[in-house]
RNA sequence: GCGCCCGUAGCUCAGCUGGAUAGAGCAGCGGAUUUCUAAUCCGCAGGUCGCAGGUUCGAGUCCUGCCGGGCGUGCCA
C-alpha cells in the first residue's frame, strides 16, 4: 500500500527524533484542494510542540531527510503552517487505477472481514398494514449496509421480524371481523383502538362477496418457503363467522395477516429488497424460547418479582428504571420477546448482530443491549443504529401519518409515483442519522432534477460513447498502464483522482455505517466525468494514443459507476430518454 | 425534569472522524451547442457553520452551558 510505504519512510525519519511507531498515529490524508498534492500528513504539526520545534522547520528536515522510490512519489513539499504534501507519481495513480479496474485488485484486497456472519435486521414493521414510507428509508439503508458489508468481506445476512403475535394482531383480527360483520349487516361495534385503514373494508368486502375464492388466492399467492408458517385457517368467512369470538377473532387474524405479510413481502420485492429470512415472532413462543430466555436470566440473577410481575433489573446497565419482563396477569411483554429472539439469533451462530430501528425506539437500546449482556453475550454484540424520522410533504405540508387512522403514505405508492430508485438514491444521500424532509411534489414532478439521474446519465453516456467507438471500428481493448500513460489532460487527471478512492469510500462507508458516503461519491464521480467529457472533447477523433487513454479511462468510470450503483440498488442503464 | 437526535447559502443536504480559502444540487443572474446524449459544462452572486465560552499550533467537527426544533421517557407494541 502506497500509505504504508510513506509511514514507514516518515517513521524511519523520526527515529532521529526520538519518535517511534507506537508514539504517534501518521494520519494521511487526500487534500481538499488539488493543488496541495495527493496526500498529505500534518506530521510536523503534531511533533511541532512536543519535540520544541517550529514545526514549519521540521516538516522541512524531515522532507528533505525522506528517501521515496521517485517512481512513486514525485515531489515532497512544504506547504501551509507545515504541512507536508506528496505528489503521486502518475504512473503510480495509473497502477492505483488498474488495481481498481481488476477483479482480483482493490476490492479483493478490502474484503477483510474473514468471511464472518453478520445479522442485519431492518424493516420488521407489524404486519397490521401494507407498509408506509417510513420503511422505505429503512429497506434503502438495510439492504444497502447488507451489501456493504458482504463488500468487505462478512457473510452478511438480511433478516425481517415478525410481529406475528400479540395485542396487535389481535386488534387486527378484531377489525377486520367487525368489518365483515358490519357489511354483513349486523350492527357491530368497531374496535377502540383497531384499524381504520381503507384497506381492511377492501379485505372485508372481498371476503363477503368471493370467500372461500378469496381465501384459496390468498393461500396460493403465500405458497412459499419464506412464509410456510402461515396458514389459512380452515373453513369459510362464513364458518369463521359462527365460531365463538375469540375462536372467530383468530381465523380473521390468520387471514388478515396471510394477506398482508403478502402486500409487504411484495413491497420489499418491488423495492429490490431481498431477505435471507423472514423470522416470525409466534415461532419463539412455540419453541419456547421466551421460557428459556427468561430461565436463563432467573439462573444468572438478572430478574426478580415485584407486585405479581417479573422484573428485568436493566438498572444495573444505566436504565433509569427496571422493566416488566411478565406482567402481572401473566403475559409475556413484547420486551421479553424481544430478548428471546435476540438471543436465538445469538444461538444461530452470528457473531454480529446490527438491528435498524426508528427513532422512537433509542429508548429501548440501553435495556435491549443490557439484557444482552446479563444473558452473557459478549458488550457490543448487538449494535443499534437509529434511521431519523422522514418527514413527507405534498404541497409544502407536512402529511401526518398514523396507522390506526388509517392516514399515511403506502411505500408501494411511493414507488408508483416516485420510482424505486429514485426513492432509495435520495434516502441514501442524507446520513442515517439526520432527520430528512422529502418532498414529494418534487421527487414527482421534477426527477429530472434528481442527482440520481446524473449519475445515470454519467453511465450511459459512457455506453454510448463506448457503442460510438465500436461502431467506427474503434478499438479499445483492457485498460493497461501503457495506454493510460497518454492521460493528459487536467480534468482526466481529477478523475483519475477520484476515482482511485472506490476501495476507500466502501470501507468509511461500511465501517462507519454511512452508506449515504456511496452515494455522494458516486455524484462526484458523475460530476467530474461530465467535467472530463466537456473539456476533452470529441475524444474519438484525437491521435489514437490519446483516444485510446481517455476510453479506457471511460471504461474505468464506468466499472466504478456500476460498483457504486450495485451497491446503492439502483439500475445502471446502458441508455436514458433523451429530454426533448 | 431526564435521555437521545438535529441546527451549515433562499430551499434540500454534504463536509472523507481535528487541517490549509466551508462545498454540491435546486432556485437567481450571465455565458458555451457545425458534437461521440446540453439530463452537460464555465462564470457571477449567495455564509456570524444556532449563541457563548473552553480544549490546541489549528474547531463546522471535540468538551461545557444556553437557545430553537424533533423524538423518547408504559405491567403499549
Amino acid at each position: 500500500m502506497l500509505e504504508d510505504l510513506l509511514r514507514k519512510g516518515l517513521l524511519g525519519v523520526l527515529e532521529k527524533y526520538g519518535v517511534f511507531e507506537e508514539d504517534v498515529e501518521i494520519e494521511l490524508e487526500k487534500p481538499r484542494d488539488r493543488s496541495h498534492g495527493d496526500l498529505s500528513t500534518n506530521l510536523a504539526l503534531v511533533l511541532g510542540k512536543r519535540l520544541g520545534r517550529k514545526p514549519r522547520e521540521l516538516a522541512g528536515e524531515i522532507a528533505a531527510n525522506l528517501s521515496l522510490p521517485h517512481d512513486v512519489i514525485e515531489s515532497v513539499e512544504i506547504a501551509g503552517p507545515g504541512f507536508i504534501n506528496f505528489r503521486i507519481a502518475r504512473e503510480h495513480q495509473v497502477a492505483l487505477l488498474l488495481d481498481v479496474w481488476n477483479p482480483a485488485g482493490a476490492l479483493q484486497k478490502i474484503r477483510t472481514a474473514g468471511n464472518r456472519r453478520i445479522n442485519v435486521e431492518f424493516i420488521s414493521a407489524n404486519p397490521t398494514g401494507p407498509l408506509n414510507v417510513v420503511s422505505a428509508r429503512a429497506g434503502a439503508f438495510g439492504m444497502t449496509m447488507v451489501r456493504l458489508l458482504d463488500a468487505v468481506g462478512y457473510d452478511a445476512h438480511a433478516e425481517y421480524y415478525v410481529n406475528d403475535a400479540g395485542r396487535q394482531v389481535e386488534l387486527l383480527g378484531q377489525s377486520l371481523r367487525a368489518r365483515y360483520l358490519q357489511l354483513a349487516g349486523e350492527d357491530v361495534e368497531f374496535p377502540d383502538e383497531g384499524y381504520h385503514g381503507q384497506y381492511l373494508e377492501t379485505m372485508a368486502a372481498e371476503l363477503l362477496d368471493q370467500d372461500e375464492a378469496a381465501i384459496r388466492a390468498a393461500a396460493a399467492a403465500f405458497n412459499d418457503e419464506s412464509f410456510q408458517r402461515v396458514q389459512a385457517p380452515a373453513g369459510s368467512a362464513e364458518d369463521w363467522r359462527k365460531l365463538p369470538e375469540e375462536e372467530s377473532v383468530r381465523c380473521f387474524s390468520k387471514y388478515a395477516l396471510m394477506k398482508i405479510l403478502g402486500w409487504q413481502r411484495e413491497t420489499c420485492r418491488r423495492f429490490g429488497l431481498r431477505f435471507d429470512t423472514w423470522y416470525f415472532e409466534s415461532e419463539l413462543h412455540e419453541t419456547k424460547r421466551l421460557e428459556r430466555a427468561l430461565d436463563r436470566l432467573r439462573k444468572l440473577e438478572a430478574v426478580y418479582e415485584e407486585d405479581g410481575a417479573v422484573w428485568f433489573k436493566s438498572t444495573t446497565h444505566d436504565d433509569e428504571k427496571d422493566r416488566v419482563l411478565v406482567r402481572a396477569d401473566g403475559r409475556p411483554t413484547y420486551f421479553l420477546a424481544d430478548i428471546a429472539y435476540h438471543f436465538h439469533k445469538f444461538q444461530r451462530g452470528f457473531e454480529h448482530a446490527i438491528d435498524f430501528w426508528g427513532p422512537d425506539h433509542h429508548g429501548y437500546i440501553q435495556r435491549m443491549q443490557g439484557a444482552m449482556t446479563s444473558l452473557g453475550i459478549e458488550d457490543g454484540w448487538l449494535e443499534v443504529q437509529i434511521l431519523q424520522h422522514v418527514t413527507f410533504l405534498e404541497g409544502g405540508q407536512p402529511i401526518k401519518m398514523s396507522k390506526r387512522a388509517g392516514s399515511f403514505v403506502t411505500m408501494d405508492a411511493l414507488i408508483d409515483e416516485v420510482g424505486a430508485d429514485v426513492t432509495k438514491y435520495i434516502f441514501l444521500t442524507r446520513k442515517p442519522n439526520s432527520h430528512l424532509d422529502f418532498d414529494l411534489d418534487l421527487a414527482k414532478d421534477q426527477t429530472e432534477k434528481n442527482p440520481v439521474l446524473k449519475v445515470k446519465y454519467a453511465h450511459a453516456r459512457i455506453c454510448s460513447l463506448l457503442n460510438e467507438a465500436a461502431a467506427r471500428g474503434i478499438e479499445v481493448g483492457e485498460p493497461d498502464a501503457q495506454a493510460l500513460a497518454h492521460l493528459g489532460h487536467e480534468a482526466e487527471w481529477a478523475l483519475v483522482a477520484e476515482l482511485i478512492r472506490l476501495p476507500r469510500v466502501i470501507v468509511s462507508a461500511a465501517w462507519s455505517r454511512e452508506p449515504h458516503r456511496l452515494a455522494v461519491y458516486a455524484d462526484e464521480i458523475a460530476a467530474l466525468y461530465n467535467e472530463f467529457y466537456t473539456k476533452c472533447k470529441k475524444m474519438l477523433e484525437q491521435p489514437e494514443d490519446r483516444r485510446r487513454s481517455q476510453l479506457q479511462l471511460s471504461l474505468v468510470t464506468r466499472h466504478v459507476i456500476r460498483v457504486l450503483l450495485d451497491l446503492i440498488g439502483v439500475e445502471a442503464p446502458e441508455k436514458m430518454e433523451k429530454r426533448d
